[in-house]
DNA sequence: ACCAAGTTGGTAGTGACTATCATGAGGGTA
DNA sequence: TACCCTCATGATAGTCACTACCAACTTGGT
């Protein structure tokens, strides 16, 4: 619907995001998050600060919009539903870094996640937002949602999946990216359900 | 330290701090929290709003705040050196679990975390508090963190406890309170980490 | 009675965010 | 080419969370 507009308009648009985000990032590690201020960032990006609201809803949102949640659903639903939920789930999110991981703008990425870590406001939300990167999952899973017990364990176990997960971020930001982060995910899902639980050695 | 002054300024200090909080979660529940702002608060309390202040840093805190971190502590510290992290970080949940649920204001607890859930900037901070309760419970553990592998392993095993016990949490408060708390939290970790790695069956 | 310290209240600000209206630049249609 | 219609952007004024800063009052010990 609203994409293959694709003309000069909505180019521009897209590029003026890029634009902000990037002088937003930037500015935030260089001074600090609550350093800076939107109208400092509208500055420095050359808009006013409406433009900046009307494509971050949240300063936050400058540092934490993704939208890597569709990209893991999409990996758990053609993963067969007959295996164990922490392998499908722990293969999805292997899979979907391997793809961030290889993307250009992987320097973005990783300067967003070190803001997210140790800024406490972006932190939370951060967190708040593997929580519902957990829901996608669970509706992706597929499973029947009728049984309270059965949606209580797929609820337990993707939610300890993305801890996982999450301390696997963690460890990447402080190496600033050098190590392999799908495997850093796998070592962490490992350590927390055993070795043999996350599936065939990489 | 702060504490035996015990004369009647603390006992009003603490009492008009329990007023400020019982009127800020009963107004939140009943309005929302959005839609209550501070000076509403304070109106409601028969304080000035500088006063909110003086006893709550944030607008989240007259929800969030609590101390539970150390009472996992000190039972993580108390628990046997050589088990497995797991079961040792599992059973200071429960306990601290069982030692809250049975406390008067149980009915405060919950409330408090039914908002904790359903707002999303109190759900982010809550889940932030989670973290932060991470980190103590990794400096409890007392384990040498000199090696990486070691420290990164009690994260991850931290991190999943904790999602179980989120998971928990949620599920409570969905419940009215209604089901027993530590029966769950060791429902949720039996369903993250098989049912022998909680210890014996209550 | 007197002083020191702690609790409270008032004022004036900053900064994130919203609502509303105005303007000018695409982009399709006659 | 001329005409709208949409949409991205901008400016203004306002709300609300939160922060100094200063003033007044109460309590507790000497």
């Amino acid at each position: 619907m609203t994409d293959q507009h694709s003309t000069l308009r909505a180019r521009r648009r897209a590029q003026t995001r890029r634009t902000i985000q990037a002088h937003a990032v930037r500015l935030f590690s260089e001074r600090g998050y609550d350093a800076t201020t939107m109208n400092d960032v509208a500055e420095a990006a050359g808009v006013s600060p409406m433009t900046v609201y009307r494509h971050f809803a949240t300063k936050e949102d400058l540092v934490l919009v993704d939208q890597h949640a569709e990209l893991v659903a999409e990996r758990i639903v053609a993963s067969p539903a007959g295996g164990p939920l922490v392998r499908r789930i722990g293969g999805a999110l292997i899979d979907a870094a391997t793809a961030l991981t290889g993307d250009a703008d992987r320097q973005l990425l990783l300067a967003r996640l070190q803001l997210m870590i140790s800024t406490p406001a972006l932190r939370a939300r951060h967190l708040d937002n593997q929580y519902a990167l957990q829901q996608a999952i669970i509706g992706a899973l597929g499973d029947d949602a009728t049984d309270p017990d059965t949606a209580f364990q797929a609820q337990a176990a993707a939610s300890a999946c993305l801890a996982a997960l999450h301390t696997a971020l963690v460890r990447w930001a402080e190496d600033d990216g050098r190590t392999d982060l799908p495997e850093l995910i796998g070592k962490a899902l490992a350590a927390v359900f055993g070795d043999d639980a996350v599936g065939p050695v990489r």
